[in-house]
DNA sequence: TAGATTGTTAATCGATTAACAATC
DNA sequence: TAGATTGTTAATCGATTAACAATC
């Protein structure tokens, strides 16, 4: 059966297992049960079961998974069928990586627009559009249809320009300013913190020495109070 | 005191709590109690105290936490506070958008050569550096010190790259193939799977609609077993 | 049919929240 | 001192794992 809600430890999960049954299917693999899959994405078959039964049986059993029904399903769970309008705002760095990156009109997310409050960029060609003043963003939106807006100004401009893009009608923000939006209820968003992410890896890069370094101070401190 | 070892949970909040804590010492706020940080947050006060007490008691019963103090010490746990000298490996969009990033260099971090296989690349400055011949790569890490490796490379090459990083010695790699590395031991990485943000933020603006769609396939099951 | 593997319920484990004594 | 707020222990909640009946 499924379940009214899903958890975000299973979300985070969805776009994992589709990754490894699109590479399975394109291996020419038919069929695999929840323990192969748990085995080669270091999950629990349990788990596993867990997670797909949120949504429906998509197994058989006896028998497991098959495998391209079960990509198709989750793909479609994703809201991966469908094809999304997409705006870049913000055409430094990264959103401009972002219009550029190939697999994006692959997987039928389509640039419309580019905009950017710098003076020097508009005009400029950003995968074959080119850069709008901001100011254009507003009457563009009323006139044309935009699914996703890509979120990547600086973080000082981040919550102002959400909220304009709120405003707008925009209904999914994909943010990579390193803020934490705050949204009307019916806008959804994710984001993606470059720096946190990096400061992740840092502390794993540190994290033995800090241990050493914190035991070593207890250990100080135990001897200071004998 | 200190735990032996912190949760992934805790882990993912540490950057955070820094982010919200230097915009806190930059607003020029002195102190600030785990029950303000937490409502800043959306967090509770109890969780905040639980996590930054993995790590020593940065605290004052009655007062509260000194800001600039704990901004500090959160940066100390993640490594902040050291410079990490950095290599791009793949020139690509989300390669020369890393290499290009601001705050980059002002956290500290240092680009010091950028690697691609593609010959139109070579050659061509990223971020004041002239991209290198892939081929180049383990010969230069023999001359030279890099902390941290971004791994921008297509999918397809993730892992063997990896494998030859973690061969000529680097102990950190910033992985943004949408691939799940497996690495030695004591090879750290944090991945950033842009594909898989984007899918969340899809699966989230599908939500409802899915939702409906299965209990209404439910009712109509119920039905035809009347 | 026998064997395999799911879907699902129950048990366990870990993370979050609540409570409160310690103490600034 | 009284009030406030931490550090830490105990209670709760939710997610993961185990178990097993259902069934292909």
């Amino acid at each position: 059966m499924s379940k009214a809600h899903v958890s975000d430890a299973v979300i985070r999960r969805l776009p994992m297992y589709y990754r490894h049954l699109k590479e399975l299917e394109k291996a020419g693999v038919e069929r695999i049960s929840s323990r192969e899959l748990g085995e080669r994405m270091n999950l629990t078959a349990s788990q596993i079961r867990q997670d797909i039964n949120c949504f429906g049986g998509f197994g058989q059993q006896g028998y497991g998974y098959r495998v391209p029904e079960l990509r198709w399903h989750i793909g479609e769970i994703l809201g991966l069928e469908k094809q999304y309008d997409v705006i870049i705002v913000g055409a430094g760095n990264i959103g401009r990586a972002v219009a550029n990156y190939d697999g994006f009109r692959k997987e039928g997310f389509f640039v419309r627009a580019v905009f950017d409050v710098s003076p020097s960029l508009i005009g400029v060609d950003v995968h074959g559009i080119p850069v709008q003043a901001m100011d254009k963003l507003d009457a563009w939106l009323t006139e044309h249809n935009a699914d996703i807006a890509v979120l990547s100004v600086p973080a000082s401009q981040a919550q102002a320009t959400a909220d304009r893009l709120a405003q707008a009608g925009i209904k999914a923000i994909w943010n990579f300013a390193p803020v934490d939006l705050h949204l009307p209820e019916d806008v959804v968003s994710n984001h993606v913190h470059l720096s946190d992410s990096l400061h992740i890896l840092t502390y794993r890069m540190n994290e033995e020495a800090l241990f050493r370094e914190i035991e070593e101070k207890a250990r100080m401190n135990g001897q200071e109070q004998d």
